[in-house]
DNA sequence: CCCACCGATCACAAGATCTTCACAGCTATT
DNA sequence: AATAGCTGTGAAGATCTTGTGATCGGTGGG
């Protein structure tokens, strides 16, 4: 079995509601870096620090949930660069963090369009705790609009459509099916266990002998059989669990003329769909 | 028909930029009061100080756009008042000016939900930049959908009238009637979930086993069928919202002019329960 | 004051979905 | 090869969701 993902590597995400936040920080106060860094990385934020400005156009490929600046760096060009980053993305969330500064400044800056200001001296688990705030509700509402289609041979799965599709037509899948074959599927082709399995798509932790994500499973199969007949998706790892992978089923490839004619064809005429 | 221009100050422009936004102080330092209270007028903001906090659901009603707090009022309720507010409104800017304060509170606020702490004695003008911060966001999406009338099918959704049309002539939709179709319409063929739709329409939390949506989806529906009978335009996806899309009905093919008698409206209404 | 309209809830019914169970088939291990 | 432990399967009953019609205050106009 191959272990590449014909997923997409930038939305991946450990679950459904699993942050997995991207920030970068503009600043060149070493020890300030230092500290924020370490904290960072506890955190389990993907950061980036830089120790000049990068271009908005860069800054913009990053795909950032916010930034935070030191404009002191910035020289004098520290309020267009500001402006134009913040009319270049308005989803992001941008937080200035610098020395002392005057009411006046901090009032341009926050008109200018950054979200927080923050004086330094500051408590990183401040910085943290308003970096938080500001994402947070650029989260709740670029969440659903942002999450791309995930492909995976035939297969397409949208976030915004709380279904999956072959070839344009809905699989017809329930929401927790969905909810099963998305985690599934974002996974990146790593085993997960049923346990994991059932703590994040049910929500609470599974009883031993709950035989839920089974069944699931298998309808999920069912339906995707029907949808993809050529193709195999999800694939048990006995004793373990189960992982996502278009995978072409053998003897699919090709026309079936080879020996399990009659076994393909059998199978092929199996999608009898369990409602009506 | 009626405009209330009273309600929810984000959406109910007559015209998208002017947008009168309505806050609440709640403060008892007359000074701070006063001084605001002029810069607010000015401003044109409809705002109201209370000089102690008003319960949650009183709030809720006052369909806000951002609260400005004092938290050394609240006594020892604060946070779990803070932390109600911000979880019965999602959407409400929240902002926390109050006197010194510690780190660790500040931490503890912005987690809680709060979007900025300020920390008095600050400048008036700070204090509305960043009210305007917070809020602005907020207005970014709301704007994206302020845009010219929205056509689908035979529908024309005209945000200036407050109305939708078929045929030029209205459907008579009443106000919430209208700002549900004009959300779905601009969720731009996504799923919305019963909770957003209720967030964004209702303007706070909706509670479980509330129906309404489901209500007005249908009275939306059978106002729509009343007034474009071959298309279908709102569809549940079950278990998790509704979904809008001009689809034509099935059997009733173009011709917009008169159907060829009796065998035209036998069944052409099946509702499929889920599509995509 | 009465009336039409609107929005909030409720109760019920019809479906759709989920859970659970028993058993069959399969896998790794002794 | 035999066994104990997992996993696949099908179905029935329980549970949850949604569609629908009706009721009840509140509001504003006549």
């Amino acid at each position: 079995m191959n272990e590449l993902p014909a997923t997409r590597p930038e939305t991946d995400s450990q679950g459904a509601a699993s942050l997995a936040l991207r920030i970068a920080v503009i600043d060149n106060d070493s020890g300030f870096l230092q500290v924020l860094d370490k904290r960072l990385n506890r955190l389990g934020w993907e950061h980036r620090t830089l120790a000049s400005p990068a271009p908005v156009d860069e800054v913009v490929a990053m795909r950032l949930s916010a930034i935070v600046i030191d404009l002191a760096i910035l020289g004098p060009q520290a309020w267009e660069y500001l402006e134009r980053l913040c009319a270049a993305m308005p989803g992001l969330g941008v937080v200035v963090c610098t020395g002392r500064s005057s009411v006046a400044q901090r009032v341009r800056g926050l008109r200018l369009g950054a979200d927080d200001w923050l004086t330094k001296p500051c408590h990183p688990e401040e910085l943290i705790a308003r970096i938080e705030a500001v994402i947070r509700r650029r989260r709740e509402i670029d969440d659903r609009r942002s999450a791309g289609p995930l492909e995976a041979g035939e297969l397409v799965i949208r976030n915004d459509h709380f279904q999956a599709f072959v070839d344009g037509r809905s699989v017809e899948l329930t929401r927790r099916e969905f909810e099963l074959i998305e985690l599934l599927a974002n996974a990146d082709g790593r085993v997960l266990e049923r346990e994991d399995i059932y703590q994040r798509v049910w929500g609470y932790a599974m009883v031993r002998g709950d035989r839920s994500v089974d069944v699931f499973v298998r309808k999920l199969r069912h339906k995707l059989e029907a949808a993809s007949p050529n193709w195999s998706y999800i694939h048990t790892h006995f004793g373990v669990g189960y992982r996502f992978a278009a995978e072409l089923r053998e003897g699919a490839d090709i026309v079936p003329d080879a020996p399990p004619a009659d076994f393909v064809a059998d199978k092929a005429d199996e999608k009898a769909p369990l409602e009506a």
